[in-house]
DNA sequence: CAGTGGTCTAGACCACTGA
DNA sequence: CAGTGGTCTAGACCACTGA
């Protein structure tokens, strides 16, 4: 139950800071201050401020010292859970439906040029549709999936399980279905929908482009920001 | 140029991960190991994995060693510009209209029971609706926001600056326009609009509540997820 | 140019936990 | 119970940069 020296120097800081007692622009104490102060090695001192560094609360400057930071809250976490497990939590029935699957050449994109294989679905939620899907996979990254079973399971669930990204751009936005969407969605045509497109990568290797058109009164997304993450 | 010790073990370990030739699951060399290999102290070894370690890259566990992690991607990190920032960016005008102020007891959500400044106004970019906003202040936390000029500066520009927060939660969804809100908006009655909502503190102390309808044409978030942030 | 943080060493003792 | 990571010490040399 003994508090580790260096986490007692993060907490005692980051109370400090949040309590506005250390305003944004405020000199903290030198790291040989500190070290008295704690009677602690300064290898300890510097370890526990470069975690308070990287989580954003500090900023250390070399021969001027180190200062509380003014919060550029420019990122928040985004939670991105996986949607058949989301479906299930709210306590309803999840299921997924193919509507297409072809192999193609992609014509644009960050996948140009390259085979893949062209999916389209349907989510379910107690059995009214939630999204629909429309997937390119790249066939060169991932030839696994040619021979996958994707009738029932998701392709994003397939591919995460067997070839997990490492990179990912992700666009959100509203927009009106077009008549053919509405009628997929069991919408009226112009009906607002949660429009999430997202490329993924594996290194340098792109993976998969999908865009998911949600029912607006179904999805919804949490961002978070704070020292608790 | 020449590259610290630390950031050399942490490249070699990263750039195999990402490759794949260290798959998830897969046992890294242990701290003795990786200290013969590059000829440096333990603790450079260790300062080095725990920064991968807290990237999400590898997990350590005692007694057994270090593994590269299974890709556990709950979280993206989404971007929040300052919404007037981002529109001059766009090379278009921003301006902000304030609809409405008064003194307000909050009835509900995380302000409840308190004092509050009850706030609305609207986004223009190029002098068109870009999003209206609805918002609450605590008059508690924030007594100066009763004297500020807020005729031109959007309330969250001036939070911003002047009570920067340090914890928030924000909920997206997309949104069929009412008919008020649709003709705030220059749009027509349920129309796609991208909602968000945010609720802010700083520390534990409540600061604002704020729903911002955004026209679906105008406006979009950015996530990303990646070793490089 | 002196004070600051950045990085590193060569040790040490400890807590944990799986073989 | 032995091997692993967690943390710490008491030094050191260096690069940077603002008073």
């Amino acid at each position: 139950m003994t508090q580790p020296l260096g986490e007692a120097i993060r907490d005692h800081f980051e109370r400090r800071i949040l309590a506005g007692e250390l305003a944004p622009g405020a000199r903290l104490p030198t790291e040989q201050e500190i070290m008295t102060a704690f009677g602690c090695s300064r290898m300890t001192v510097s370890k526990a401020l470069s975690t308070l560094a990287s989580a954003g609360l500090i900023e250390r400057r070399k021969r001027a010292g180190t200062f509380v930071a003014r919060p550029r809250v420019h990122a928040m976490v985004l939670e991105v859970p996986d949607l058949a497990a989301q479906v299930m939590e709210r306590g309803q029935d999840y299921r997924f439906r193919l509507d297409r699957r072809e192999k193609v050449t992609a014509r644009e994109g960050h996948l140009s040029g390259q085979s893949a294989l062209h999916l389209a679905g349907t989510h379910f939620a107690d059995g009214a549709p939630l999204a629909i899907e429309d997937r390119l996979v790249s066939l060169a990254a991932v030839p696994a999936i040619a021979d996958a079973d994707l009738t029932g399971e998701a392709p994003g669930t397939w591919l995460l399980h067997h070839i997990p990204w490492t990179e990912a751009d992700t666009r959100i936005f509203a927009h009106g279905a077009s008549a053919e969407e509405a009628a997929a969605l069991g919408l009226q045509a112009g009906a607002a929908c949660l429009c999430i497109e997202r490329r993924t990568w594996r290194g340098t290797e792109p993976i998969t482009a999908v865009r998911q058109l949600f029912v607006a009164a179904g999805y919804e997304l949490v961002a978070h920001f704070g020292p608790g993450g």
